[in-house]
DNA sequence: CTCCATTACTAAGCGCGCTGAGTATCATAC
DNA sequence: GTATGATACTCAGCGCGCTTAGTAATGGAG
């Protein structure tokens, strides 16, 4: 007994946290068939097309990891893959048709998923300030790194 | 421009947050071939040995998840497995001296792990009602689940 | 003692993180 | 015009979450 979750270290907590808000958005989106990383995706590509690099580094996470997510997406029909022409290296990602209406169907979700807090803003600004100092600035990585 | 991660829904924020202080852990653990969750897992299993299932219940996970991340401390010789006598189906997990000498070596590392905050004790418990609004009681389901 | 539900765990498979190691393409230097 | 280096992305592989679908052992009911 006693090691209850309440003695866990924060960074416990904050992982374990995640995880089940997490989980509480993926029973939502299996309807829509959809991920809480295709999410993300989508939604960084609201405004305009962005390239597989760029869409990584705003989402900080990696070339690669954002290249199977986007492939996934693709998959599904939601986005559609198309190298840039200029400079054939890259591979522009935008919305399908199929991807806007899934966006659409999930409008105003995203703030009545979470769950309530006594001081929303203070924890948003908290978050925050662990992403600038752990996160510094986005730069994506690829294997060769430095 | 304009969709910078200050604009971010909270949920997102919290994923990230995590994400990268998982990994900030990572560079440390690596050097002691110890991964975050294995280290969870001997930290649990200070006082004494635990079945899988009661590791699961505690660390918020699935037996499943439970099962393969204690088969890889198993491998490394961090953790023993020992059916329960008492009833065989049971899985005790106890610390080996090798388990017990690695979490010596990284005493007081998860306080200094994590980035400094405004207020830690209000961060701590708006994670903690968190978890409690979405996690309710930590209840393990296997395949059969209802 | 046998049947049957429950419990504890395993197996298979998928998505999303990661790393390390390629392969194209572009841009620059010469 | 051809080397050289940087950039953008892919491939392979691992750990940790999850789900769905088993198997083995226990514990009651009769």
């Amino acid at each position: 007994m006693t090691d209850s979750i309440e003695d866990w270290p924060t960074g416990r907590l904050l992982s374990v946290a995640a995880r089940l808000v997490e989980q509480r958005w993926r029973e939502r989106l299996d309807q829509a068939q959809l991920t809480h990383a295709g999410l993300i995706v989508l939604h960084l590509l609201a405004d305009h097309p962005l390239t597989l690099g760029e869409l990584a580094r705003r989402a900080r996470v990696t070339a690669q990891t954002m290249g199977r997510t986007v492939d996934n997406l693709a998959r599904d029909a939601r986005v559609r893959i198309v190298v840039d022409p200029v400079d054939r290296r890259r591979r522009l990602v935008e919305r399908t048709e199929a991807g806007i209406r899934t966006m659409e169907s999930l409008t105003g979700l995203e703030v009545s998923m979470f769950p309530p807090l006594a001081d929303p803003a203070e924890f948003r600004e908290q978050l925050l300030q662990i992403i600038r100092h752990v996160g510094g600035d986005p730069q994506i990585t690829y294997g060769d790194a430095r």
